[in-house]
Parts: structure tokens; sequence; C-alpha cells
DNA sequence: ACGGTTCCGGAAGCACGTTCCGCTTCCGCG
DNA sequence: CGCGGAAGCGGAACGTGCTTCCGGAACCGT
């Protein structure tokens, strides 16, 4: 059932090039970026691209999870160098962070682009537990309220970051610090 | 100032085939249908349609245009044929199906094309006064209370209808249902 | 070192938006 | 009525981007 055939190294190290390139490339031109960017960015033809990732989407997809990796995996880091308020506030400040870059991305995610179904899933599995392990941390500490679920607080956040119509500039980091304000005890 | 000269009666012919064909076409195969797909449909070739509309997000823009019109237009004539608290039920349904054409047109709006600016402008221009002389007529008639205005009862509507993530089927509907229920007196 | 398998590169194919320009159609005027 | 020029039309051609294809290079177990 499992694969029994090795990756090749140097098919690895191309993968691994393309996600870092494609992040870099995404970030800075946008996800709209020509593939061909991705690929010269990585030192690769555009064959390479596809061999890796069928579809354009899929390369997209994969930055999200790998991004959503990033952040989820910083909550036990920062749990354990920080005490449990300022852990989530700091945490809470990352996320924000990681919302920011995903202008454009809201809109993908509607397009009915197959590669995007499970990103959604993907991100509550992630970040749910990530954040209800630092909520939980700052309530026992008696540093903030407990009945705040964690799913609740992501969405909240979510949508004041990926705002609709004419959104004044840093809405996100003020509407997120009345948030984290009102958790307080 | 003014422009002395008429139109041409063929280009005028040609405009609102486009127009009506861009309409069938957009709401067969949505918004990204291909261009030479509504030009084959109103019977001209492609250079027509760019004489009409220089962009092809001019065409989506002005078909969304015609549709609000469409809508806020029903609204007197329901008035005008049905009791108030009828007319605001016929008039949210006609509301509903008519949001119910756009998706992918939110993802649009956001995507930063000049053409798509001034549409939410449009569309509070078109839509609040309809609203508003409805809602007023139920209240005059007591049938329905006084403290909902337009524009919230607009907005929530649409964010009922346009929604996120995983979504039912006729969410939109139930949801309209409960808040025009919450509206009686 | 060898051979089969896996992988790579980038040119070619395709789909779409948009432009361009020679030809057609309209219509005001004589 | 019919003429002439302006207004409008069609669709081939171009630019850009995604995706496919395949000859050959790179890898790795023996």
């Amino acid at each position: 059932m499992s694969t029994p055939r090795r990756v090749r190294a140097d098919a690895r190290r191309n993968s691994d090039a393309l996600l870092e390139a494609a992040t870099e490339v995404f970030a800075t031109a946008g996800v709209d970026a020509p593939v061909r960017d991705v690929a010269a960015r990585a030192g690769v033809g555009v064959g390479t691209v596809y061999r890796h990732y069928p579809k354009r989407s899929d390369l997209v997809a994969a930055v999200f999870r790998h991004q959503v990796d990033a952040c989820a995996d910083a909550a036990p880091v920062l749990a354990a160098s920080h005490p449990p308020a300022e852990a989530l506030d700091r945490w809470l400040a990352r996320f924000v962070e990681f919302l920011a870059t995903k202008r454009g991305l809201a809109a993908a995610l509607h397009s009915g682009d197959p590669a995007f179904d499970a990103l959604p899933a993907y991100f509550d599995a992630r970040f749910r537990p990530a954040l209800t392990s630092l909520l939980e941390a700052a309530v026992a500490a008696g540093e903030v309220r407990d009945d705040v679920p964690a799913v609740d607080l992501l969405h909240a956040v979510a949508h004041l970051c990926l705002p609709a119509e004419g959104v004044l500039p840093d809405h996100a980091r003020r509407m997120t610090g009345l948030l984290v304000d009102g958790l307080r005890l």
C-alpha cells in the first residue's frame, strides 16, 4: 500500500526549490504571477513545475499549505518560550501577518478549482488545535476569559482581515486589537 | 458640448444584441465565458464587441448594471399590484434570485479592475431607494416593524446569499425567510 | 561501469483578450 | 434618387499565459 519506490534526490531538491521559489514569487508579484517566473526563479524549466504540480492551482495550494504549516507550527514554539497571554498575543499577530499575504486568495478559493476544495478543511485542521492549546493555557493561567472558542476567534479574525468593499488600510490590525483586548480578563 | 451626431441604427441594434447575448452566455457559462462566445451568440464579430465595450470587464459591468436595473425597477411594479407586505415579500424573492446569478462576481468585484469600481455605489443607488419605499409602505400599513433600515436588510441578505465556505444549497432562501419573518409584526 | 528508470528542459500547442485595418453599411444632402 | 464620406463591422493576427510532449540527461541498484 505504501510507496516502495524512493524519490530521486534531484527530484526532491527541485520540488523544494519550486515551493520556495513560488512562495517568494507569489509574495512579491501576487498569486497571478506566471508559472514561467516561478520556474525561472527556481532555476528549472516549466516542464519540471508541471511534473511536481500538475496544475497551476496545485502549486498555489501547496504554497498555501506550507504557509499554514509554518504559522500553525509557530504556536507550540511561542507557547514554550513565553508566558501564556504573551504567547497568545504574539501568535495572533503572526496569524494576522499570515492573512495579510492572502489578498486574492479568497477569490481563488471560490473559483471552483478542485485543487482548492480541501484547503478550508486544512486551514481548520491546523489552526484550530494550535489556537485551542494557546487559549487553554491562557485560560488556565487566569489571563483570558474562557467563553470564546478557537473557531469563533479564527473566523472573526479572518473575516476582519479579508474584508469586503471599501476598506481602510490597517482596519485589520485595529479590529484584531479590539478583539484581543476583549479577551483579557 | 453635447453630441450632435446621432447613433447609427445598426450600431444601437448590435449594442443591444450584445448585452442580451452576454446576459445569456454569462448566465449559462459563467462570467469567465470567452468574449468570442458572446460575439458568436450575438451574431457579430469580436471587433464589434470591443467597439461597444472596450474591455471585457466593461461588458461584464454593463450586464450587471442592466440586471440591477431590471430588479430595482420591479419594486414599483410590485408595489402597485400587491398589498405592501406581499410586495415586500415578492421583491425580496426577486432580489435573492438576482443574487443567485452572481457567483463569481464577488470575486470579480475585488479584482481591482477599474471597470468595477463604480458598481457597489450603483448597487446602493438603485436598490436602497427601491427597498426603502417598499419598507415604508409596509410600515405605514402596520405590517412590519420600523426599525430595520433598508441598507441593513440589503447587506444582510447579500451576505447570506454570497456565502463563504461549505454552504448548503438553499441556505440562502432559508436564511432570507428567517429575516423576513423577523420583520413581521 | 552499465542499464533501466526517473526526471528534466524548453519548444510547441492551445485558449483568450485585445488590436488593427480594409471593407461594408448607413444616412444627410443635393 | 443616388452619392459621398463618416460610422461601424468582421475576423485575421498578435501577445501572453497555461499546459503538453518527448528526446535526452541524471540518478542509482547491481
